[in-house]
DNA sequence: GCCGTTTTCGGCCCGACTGTTTTCAGTCG
């Protein structure tokens, strides 16, 4: 069973739990166990068979049990008894907005609703109102919710491009306001997360009335649903939720600490502040042994003031950046100014939508020193094969327009298809006249998993393969990632000299933040790129560093971090005869 | 239910808002 289906497991434990009353501490733990299950670096299977299961941070001897008997016979007995007690409709009640667990319980218990349909039924005939804490308000709150679809599962999350445009627009529209002294974006969207649910904003102002209506005004807001001084919640024409919050500037530091999470980082940040002797909120850092509230303009200041190095927010997600912020271990994230090259784009000649000259000289403007055409290949489908034929001619003329461009080298490649039993659609002699190989997947997605992961790493195993391009097939939220074992991949990239991608293109960044740090964890090297099929897509290799960074990566794990000749060198085929 | 350079028992983050209340529980971020 894999780790993500664990997780959901233990989720559901939790929500069933509470929904029975049990201490929160307790459905607490359920939930923390399933977080640290889902971002494992190892089959939580495995590790359960070998005893070693409770090594993961939030699973002892009482949930250790509960795996082994859940990979033993597939179910959770505790969870079978509490889903004879509760309808399942129960547990999406507790999903509409101001509807949680104890209000749930109360409406089964008084009024035997069961379902989101029941409770629209209840609430059209005015009979919530019958229940102590109840009223007409209640009443309207759910057939509005109802209407609109607005539980949280059904409300689409936004990609992170798409969020931080928007975000981006309305922080450069406040800053230009004159009662803003600082604005920065804040949440999910500062942290690089793959998408977002909402936005937040911090600003400092010392007219904080005049900052919140300017923004209310703004052309991008649709709807304000509440505006003061503390700040402004509104709507996005396009129905994204935004959050503004506004301080004086001596406190600017404390807000954007707490605004940008994770709610996880935080909970843990504050706990460990709780022991040596500080409360942390976002007004400031309270010390219990003289009783002063220190204000911080900086973050710097608040992560310093409780004994921790600075983190930076791609890393604040609870998965052991506190220990290594108290160590001095963190590690010194890989940056977009140290990418040197773009290994992965396509032109006109496959899908893509500028000619080579064009990218080349975009990238060149990027500041790469160097750049591999990488197109399809003769398998690919929808019009945008190419024949081997046309790759030589291809592979000529980029020989020819790299003799007379200066400023950056311009590279043959190919993203050559991995056929279903692992080969390639090129011929051997073919691949070798190129400078550089990527190996994709795109077609026979629905393979088991054993099979899936040997044909990968068949193609890792070819002597011309220098990389492996997006290596789970992910699309966000549109499409699962292919069934493969990412440790085994990683481990045979390693052994082989394969370099995997971190594919920059927002839809997919992939490999993802998790699946990252496994595999560098197991001596693999990545390559970060945009796959991008215009020059507008180039900067898109942002996203892909942004989910190295999220996986703690550290340039020297990045291998276009090098010039061409140093990651040449890096490669399996080697450079010594090659230089 | 988990966890331990103050603890193997007694803790476990913080503040605001909302709708329902005469002082607050539940929910949310």
């Amino acid at each position: 069973m894999r780790n993500a289906e664990v997780a959901l497991h233990f989720d559901e434990l939790a929500d069933l739990y509470e929904l029975d009353g049990a201490v929160s501490y307790r459905v607490i733990a359920y939930r923390n166990a399933a977080k640290s299950i889902r971002e494992a670096n190892a089959s939580v299977e495995e590790m359960t068979k070998a005893r070693r299961v409770t090594e993961l941070a939030g699973v002892g001897k009482t949930i250790a049990e509960k795996l082994q008997v859940l990979f033993e016979t597939g179910e959770i007995p505790a969870a079978q008894k509490l889903k004879s007690k509760y309808p399942p409709g129960l547990v999406e009640i507790t999903r509409l907005p101001g509807f949680g667990p104890k209000r749930a319980r109360k409406l089964f218990d008084e009024l035997g609703i069961a379902s989101l349909d029941d409770l629209r039924k209840a609430a059209e005939a005015e009979r919530l109102r019958e229940i102590p804490g109840f009223g007409p308000k209640a009443e309207e709150s759910v057939l509005v919710a109802l209407d609109a679809g607005l539980d949280d599962r059904t409300k689409p999350r936004l990609l992170l491009s798409r969020a931080r445009a928007i975000a981006e627009s309305l922080a450069g529209a406040l800053r230009e306001h004159p009662a803003a002294e600082r604005v920065e974006i804040a949440g999910s969207a500062r942290r690089w997360t793959d998408t977002c649910k909402d936005l937040d904003l911090v600003a400092a102002s010392s007219d904080p009335a005049a900052l919140a209506e300017a923004f209310s005004g703004l052309p991008l807001i649709g709807e304000v649903h509440s505006s003061g001084t503390a700040g402004v919640r509104a709507v996005t024409h396009n129905g994204m939720s935004i959050d503004l919050r506004i301080v004086g500037p001596e406190s600017f530091g404390n807000l954007l600490q707490h605004f940008t999470g994770s709610n996880k980082h935080n909970e843990a940040l504050r706990t460990d502040a709780v022991r040596r002797g500080f409360h942390v909120s976002e007004y400031g850092v309270v010390d219990d042994s003289t009783g002063t509230s220190h204000a911080c303009a900086t973050e710097e200041e608040v992560y310093e003031l409780i004994g921790l190095r600075y983190i930076e927010p791609e890393l604040r997600e609870n998965r052991g950046e506190l220990q290594a912020a108290r160590d001095g271990t963190l590690p010194e994230l890989v940056r977009v100014e140290d990418i040197r090259g773009e290994l992965h784009c396509h032109s006109t000649t496959s899908d893509g939508r500028n000619t080579i000259e064009e990218m080349t000289a975009a990238a060149r403007e990027l500041g790469y020193e160097y750049i591999a055409i990488t197109d399809h290949s003769a398998s690919h489908g929808f019009g945008n094969d190419v024949q081997p034929d046309e790759l030589r001619r291809q592979t000529e003329r980029i020989r020819e327009l790299d003799a007379r461009t200066d400023g950056i080298r311009i590279l043959a490649g190919s993203e050559v298809n991995v056929l279903p039993d692992g080969s390639l659609d090129y011929e051997d002699d073919l691949l070798a006249e190129l400078d550089w190989v990527i190996g994709s997947l795109h077609s026979s997605f629905r393979m088991g998993e054993q099979e899936q992961t040997e044909r990968m790493i068949k193609a890792m195993e070819h002597p011309l393969v220098d990389a492996i391009g997006h290596p789970t097939g992910r699309l966000i939220d549109r499409r699962r990632p292919y069934a493969i074992d990412v440790e085994a991949i990683s481990r045979a990239a390693a052994r082989t000299g394969t370099f995997l991608e971190i594919n920059g293109n927002p839809d997919r960044r992939d490999l993802s933040d998790v699946n990252v740090r496994i595999a560098v964890e197991v001596g693999a090297t990545i390559v970060i790129d945009s796959d991008g099929h215009g020059t507008e897509t180039l900067p898109n290799v942002q996203y892909g560093v942004a989910t190295a960074r999220r996986g703690w990566l550290t340039a020297t794990q990045v291998a276009n971090t090098r010039s061409w000749e140093e990651l040449d060198a890096l490669r399996k085929r080697g450079a010594p005869a090659r230089a």
